[in-house]
DNA sequence: ACCCCGAGCCGAAACGTTTCGGGTGGAGTA
DNA sequence: TACTCCACCCGAAACGTTTCGGCTCGGGGT
């Protein structure tokens, strides 16, 4: 292992200009500078992350902790995400690694082990839950961490987080354009901030419509394909009226969705409309779905870099407002959405007086 | 941040001695013991990494490198591997932390960097390959690092494998006890040890019954559907005679056989018996199958424990040949062979006389 | 001639831990 | 009494780095 010391001995300088040689300080002759950076590279010096760590409070190491498997990303878009971060670290000098946490036990133990024992410069934080205990503490303690996604309430923290609302927002309108008024929303999970934001969105376009909220229409649950499949019976196999239109807030939730309508026999988009919001990450595709789905769509493999930035930034000692990014979401329209039944031509049927 | 210091002014005592009594030295009173015991866990005291790093070589952490996706584990069964390494070392007081290299970058560099920077202790390595790079770097600079298979030739290492060679011979001495003298076998990629020692038990097997090997029925493949359904096709609908049975180096294999089989016509085991290894990982079960297959079997999970063991003896200073570790396989028989055609009541046809 | 200033360099301290080589005091032995 | 021995303890050095304060040298201004 070379150290500073023999590279000062190779020199002939004090370890201290060495050191101030290779970290960029201004009081070195550039021909010095010159000749450490040669030897340092000719005698392969590698920085000891230890000796760095203990005097200046740096590792240049960043993770992330994961407890349990996270619901948004089974398969193989896990390693997707792992490589991606690391991938954007790397590329601004710092290690990137992933921890897994005992089940059994207290996370911000483990968070507390990691810091103290003087491991890490900061961490990633993934999908966060209302009130997360991992942020509180972090932020209570004055640790860089990027989130992503978005608390609301609680202490202030960096975050690159989409712009839910206006996925809540750009699907309803798209729809009332259309001329749906029974608009159902199959949500994520109620703790979820993004599931609030786009049920925020939803409403405000609704209301900008001049139309009601209807809490039976909103449903929320994990974003999966029983989701979408086992409300779509609860909203099509009750009594009428049933809704024209679904919005979905994922891929896999309209996944369900369309199996469970065309188990009831009915077409998308001639029976229903079907939105939905794409994160393409899944392996389903929007394209892939018949009709090709009409989605909001805003690529997850697009977080990589500006989270990396964050932390970066953070641990570089920016303040946390400066850390906050939103990102706006693309709306691409496919075909899965017509005008309502209601709307086109009525069937002759059930033509008696509605005096209501 | 709780220090050495901090505790030894608490407990007028010298630094020293908190030390060795936190270390368990034997030259330090129990009455002294219990107090450092007590004051530490009281002051929230947790040893600062970098500096024990700094001084005794050791951090105390230990990782898997990963570069590009391992071809044994998509989908969530990533997680399950992470997650029961880092549990087993946990339970052995070592961090693990999952590095992902940059495929553009030479890994060997990423090895280099992580180890002369002072981070890591030790390595797990998955998914060797023939002269694997990786092993003979890390055996050269004498780092510590166990193999989750092993490799043949090359620098000794440690390493915990399962007895491949009995897969081999296992399932087809089992084929054999049931009449088959035609028997296919859809092994792993050649690059990989396990896939050779499969094939030399296999060979050993034939050979016990004095019969020869046909390499034309030793198809290798990278253990997917593909290679089984590609396979089926290969072996079942060229010119006879055909193979009565197959063996398959993996479940994913053994699937897209069937599916190959079933497009054919070929029922199982009517038709062709099969026999498998299962590694217990995927999402497939042996029992899924129609029928239930017929394995040997030896779950990759129970490998977890016995490699955190193992890289801890290393890192205490093991020797290598003291852990290496070769782990019996059970066989389960399940309802996926049977006698071949040929040695049940012949069909009529084809019954004019063979001289031969 | 004097002082000042900046460029370039250096010594030494500090970070928190382990560990080596002692030291002290009291009990046991001759 | 004088010695040894053991149990228990301590000071100081070392690991490799960063950083604070200060040093020297030569050139410019007055």
């Amino acid at each position: 292992m070379t150290t500073l010391k023999d590279l000062s001995r190779h020199l002939n300088l004090s370890v201290t200009q060495v050191s101030r040689a290779l970290n960029g300080y201004a009081d070195v002759s550039e021909a010095t500078r010159a000749r450490v950076l040669a030897a340092a590279s000719e005698l392969a010096y590698q920085p000891n992350l230890s000796a760095r760590k203990l005097v200046s409070g740096r590792s240049g190491i960043v993770g992330l902790v994961l407890q349990g498997t996270p619901a948004s990303m089974t398969g193989d878009h896990f390693l997707t995400v792992i490589g991606g971060l690391s991938a954007e670290f790397s590329r601004r000098e710092l290690q990137f690694v992933l921890h897994m946490a005992d089940p059994e036990e207290d996370v911000i133990e483990v968070y507390r082990r990691l810091i103290d024992g003087g491991g890490l410069d900061g961490f990633v934080l993934i999908e966060p839950v209302t009130d997360d205990r991992r942020v509180a503490y972090l932020a209570q303690r004055g640790i860089p961490v990027i989130v992503h996604g978005r608390l609301f309430g609680g202490p202030a923290h960096a975050y690159y987080d989409i712009d839910n609302a206006e996925v809540g927002r750009v699907l309803t309108r798209h729809l009332l354009r259309h001329g749906h008024r029974r608009i159902a929303f199959l949500n994520g999970s109620p703790q979820r901030a993004y599931s609030e934001a786009r049920r925020r969105g939803h409403v405000e376009a609704l209301e900008e419509a001049g139309l009601p909220f209807d809490p039976g229409l909103h449903i929320t649950a994990s974003m999966d394909e029983k989701h979408g499949l086992v409300s779509a019976v609860k909203l099509f196999s009750g009594p009428a009226p049933h809704p024209t239109a679904v919005i979905a807030s994922h891929l896999k939730i309209a996944r369900g969705l369309v199996q469970g309508l065309s188990a009831l026999g009915l077409r998308v988009p001639d029976d229903v409309s079907i939105v939905a919001h794409d994160d393409q990450l899944s392996d389903l595709a929007a394209t892939g779905f018949e009709p090709p789905l009409t989605t909001t769509t805003s690529p997850i493999y697009d977080s990589w870099a500006p989270l990396a930035d964050g932390l970066a930034r953070l641990i570089a000692g920016a303040p946390i407002p400066a850390v906050q990014h939103t990102a706006a979401v693309d709306f691409v329209e496919r075909g899965s959405v017509a005008a309502p039944r209601n709307e086109r031509p009525a069937p002759r049927k059930n033509h008696h007086g509605d005096t209501r």
